[in-house]
DNA sequence: GCTGTTGCTAAGCGCGTGCTCAGGGCCCCG
DNA sequence: CGGGGCCCTGAGCACGCGCTTAGCAACAGC
């Protein structure tokens, strides 16, 4: 990991015109390989772009079926409303990440090694697939009722791997943290605003900022040095 | 601070229907005091909440003039048009949190100190101004641009305060980073998501946030102690 | 050649949106 | 009582939205 590299902070128009980089519409279309008909995989890609850019309630039907290169009456055949087309993507997006969550805090090592490969991993995934994690993470009340209930579990599923893993090095005499719940959450906090602030071409590759993010994580749990303070 | 306080997560709907506790709406309201006639601040309040629980675009200006307790029309005489409600909720809110951080950060003791209190005071506030936070936070890209580049101007003295901070400690060497200009967008993104994820009655006070949050930011600087790393 | 199925489009319906405008009640000053 | 300024309302306009429907081209099976 480098450091202190110099750059620009970058924080540009989420919503602007600039392209997306090729790099990006790649690892995007890649994360959909299992959407089935090959006309429904490409509206969901453009759902995800659009509603990214701009937010579910500001995206138009019209945008999305234009950006798949087809007319609006031909989303209605795939999917039965706007919304369904939110809930497949958050479904997917929380799926991928939570399973790369686990994978990672599944691993071998003692917790430390997994808590830092579980935030890595996570905090990667949301700079590698940040259009798709800016949903994911910010569109979740444009759900209905029942798909914001399902979607909830799946998220309450991610804290508690995390906090786990923070509890088992808590008794593993490893970790010592004021509260196991909050610091959980706050890693999560962490590795969520990547998607909000990441900008493909930025001063860090997705993997340094996972292994950067992996390093804040042990510092929250490893009992701090002797301070300064008076 | 209490340690390993036992409850409930509770990640409950963002945009439900449930009643906006007293407390919330006296704090909400004594923030805006500056806005000068008496229905122009009611309709800003009556915005912020609207805004707040359902987002800029799913929220109608008949919703706001409602809430407000006046006609559709009536929000026509005190604002050109539904974004510069938004525009004056994000520049007040932006310029009463960057002015806490910069009040805590020039006060007295250390760097140690001053960080903690800087953290501490802008996490409280993303809690006791949850609703305010949460426009502040995640509406911005609903501004016009020349709006945004004004925000993202204001956006950017709050990175730097926190930054010049983490400088200011390394060069002291009582802080030992790995990139100042990272350690303090983690810190800034712990802060701000607890727009996100807050509800007044949860199992922490503002306060008692605010304070964890300081000890988090803490951990991030201070070197960490070996660890059972093998 | 005929029919059924699949995948799409052109056209458009009904509705709710942001916003406008003519006018009316109310208060202060004379 | 008259006149003017300040807030506000009722009614509604033009538009773009989510979504529907009728129909067409392509193709497989027989």
């Amino acid at each position: 990991m480098a450091a202190q590299a110099s750059g620009r902070t970058g924080e540009t128009r989420p919503g602007g015109e600039e392209p997306v980089a090729a790099e990006d519409r790649h690892a995007g279309c890649d994360s959909w390989r299992s959407v089935a008909p090959d006309a429904a995989r490409r509206l969901l890609i453009a759902a995800v772009e659009a509603f990214a850019e701009r937010g579910f309630h500001a995206t138009t039907t019209r945008d999305i079926a234009g950006r798949a290169g087809m007319s609006p009456a031909a989303l209605y055949i795939h999917y039965k409303t706007k919304e369904e087309l939110l809930h497949r993507i958050s479904q997917v997006g929380h799926e991928r990440s939570l399973s790369l969550l686990r994978d990672a805090a599944a691993g071998r090592g003692g917790p430390s090694d997994r808590l830092a490969a579980a935030v890595g991993a996570f905090g990667r995934w949301h700079a590698e697939q940040h259009t798709t994690a800016r949903v994911v993470q910010y569109e979740l009340s444009a759900l209905s009722p029942d798909h914001y209930a399902e979607i909830v579990a799946l998220r309450r599923r991610t804290e508690a791997v995390v906090r786990d893993l923070v509890e088992e090095g808590v008794r593993a005499g490893e970790f010592e943290v004021l509260d196991a719940r909050a610091t959980a959450l706050a890693m999560l906090s962490l590795c969520l605003d990547v998607a909000r602030w990441y900008r493909p071409g930025g001063r860090r590759t997705p993997e340094e900022i996972g292994d950067f993010y992996a390093d804040l994580a042990l510092r929250m749990v490893l009992a701090p040095r002797a301070t300064g303070r008076h």
